[in-house]
DNA sequence: GGATAATATTGACTCGATCAACATTGTTGA
DNA sequence: TCAACAATGTTGATCGAGTCAATATTATCC
């Protein structure tokens, strides 16, 4: 735990260095400028926001009143900026660019996209890939709403990720073999064969561009009864209702398709997910004790009567 | 192509803004704190330097020697730093923090840290770990070596990720079916289940934490004959060598095990594959038109003679 | 031994960052 | 309705950041 966290904490300070040194001046400074850093974000601000004020441009770049002043009757010198008195409301005064001011951005724009597009061909692809990647996921980190779950159905590649984040999942918490992971293969390679869009179904939950979570709803043995199979959840995707929002599409789908019963089974040592069966109406009705996985486990089936 | 790059330039900018307005405020400048970032960052280069001169940190940090030059003589000042000449060369002068600078310096360390484990906390879980992958590659593409490829043996997760991988980008680059994923998915659950560490193995090629190609060789029905099977390499990896030694490496152990010659089936669109097999000794034995994953492809057996 | 390069300092100037003081305008509540 | 309060905006003051030019000193390369 704390080994863990003076690892992130030194991870992130060592982002910050490098950060500072080799990105932070990459935007809209290149060379012969007529622009500072800071100047090029308040012009940013105030190309895309309708007759701002001053403050308002403040508060989103947190920046002192006194230096936004300043910096404002610089523009108006260059004449890059006009102001005019809000009718409304006496105190505010409404800025926006002059026809110059939006071509000085214009122009800012094009060599800033410019410098950025350099910096990114120079890149070999694969290293390219990674940074955009890590752009987005910080990003949507700071700066999007919180992550929210979406269910989605099957994609290419669904089969082989849900089989490996399974795999990694129980191997590193329980020490299962990789006996499992050949199971949860072979169980979707049939799922994919005899898939019936009339029995069957899928969900992969998703948050933040990323797999967090699946269920499979697959026809059982006996007509009318459907099993759940292969519900997880990420663990750093716990608390965020993945885990109940997938067990409920499954079992309102296994009503839809006229399902009288769904079972599913599981091993006792999965207790959050046994929590989330019996929130959901799930009566656990056999247990066996069992040696899998290079464990000794105790299988149970649970049921779920759909009868109305 | 330019779309993409459009995309990719906006992402990074968008980032960069992010950066400047949340993060950059970071590293060392907690409230309160006696040292400006720019301060901050010179009193780091001191700690973490045997005798530097002020060039040298200069040239580390990007700054003017003026402006390192008034930083020195204010830490001087303050009683952080000593100077002493080169007796080796005279022009040099040997910087190092004095006793009191080690003490601001740790002062300052732990709040920052302090500051950074803060905000790492108050991130859910889920967002602390995008934030911390996405800090190490940055980190790697900017700061790293070149990104080296190694190979490595199979580790949970691997099956499936190799599922997955391949599914992907047989079905973007070339529209291939869910089947050719289910295929997969039985091809690796057998292979574990057979698996013989006197006949087959496995590898992974691994680039900046990140699989990017594997190759897996498997005993033939006949004695005597081994095959090659499922090797890919990620599209953003391509020109690395990956491929080339997935090959050499799955040869040299098929050669090692005692195998007389190595099989393994292709499709001909499979062009950079192709190339692989030939520049290894491959010689195309059998080709046969085929209608599999959707498409109409051309089944190609190549085999290698391994006998003296 | 003289040209050249690297190191370090100083002056000059502008902008960034922060704090305090203050004027103006709109809103709130007794 | 009027005083208290909050928000907006400006100005002064001060220090550091960043940049450029000029200069002194020392080592190195032909």
């Amino acid at each position: 735990m704390t080994a863990q966290h003076d690892r992130d904490v030194a991870t992130l300070r060592a982002f910050n260095r490098t950060y500072t040194s080799r990105l932070g001046l990459l935007d809209a400074t290149y060379d012969g400028s007529p622009f500072t850093l800071s100047e090029a974000r308040i012009l940013y601000e105030l190309a895309n926001r309708t007759s701002p004020t001053a403050a308002e441009i403040a508060r989103a770049l947190r920046l002192d009143p006194a230096q936004l002043s300043r910096t404002v009757k610089r523009f108006l010198d260059r004449g890059l900026v006009t102001v005019r008195e809000n009718p409304a409301h006496g105190r505010h005064q409404l800025l926006s660019l002059t026809e110059e001011g939006r071509a000085a951005f214009a122009a800012l724009e094009a060599s800033t996209r410019a410098a950025v597009g350099t910096l990114i061909e120079s890149l070999a692809p694969f290293q390219r890939s990674r940074l955009l990647s890590a752009a987005v996921a910080i990003n949507e980190v700071f700066d999007g709403d919180e992550p929210t779950v979406t269910l989605r159905g099957l994609r290419p590649g669904d089969l082989g990720l849900v089989t490996a984040r399974q795999a990694i999942l129980y191997s590193s918490e329980y020490g299962w073999t990789g006996d499992y992971e050949a199971l949860v293969a072979r169980i979707l390679a049939d799922f994919h064969d005899a898939f019936d869009p009339g029995k069957d179904d899928a969900w992969i939950a998703e948050a933040g561009g990323r797999m967090v979570g699946s269920v499979f709803l697959v026809r059982g043995e006996e007509p009318g009864v459907a099993k759940l199979r292969l519900l997880y959840v990420e663990s750093d995707a716990r608390g965020m209702g993945v885990g109940g929002q997938l067990v409920a599409a499954c079992v309102a789908r296994a009503r839809e398709l006229g399902y009288g019963r769904l079972e599913l089974w599981t091993v006792s040592v999965l207790t959050a997910a046994c929590r989330l069966y019996r929130r959901a109406g799930f009566v656990m009705t056999r247990e066996t004790p069992n040696h899998r996985f290079g464990h000794d486990l105790v299988d149970q089936i649970w049921s779920l009567d759909l009868t109305p």
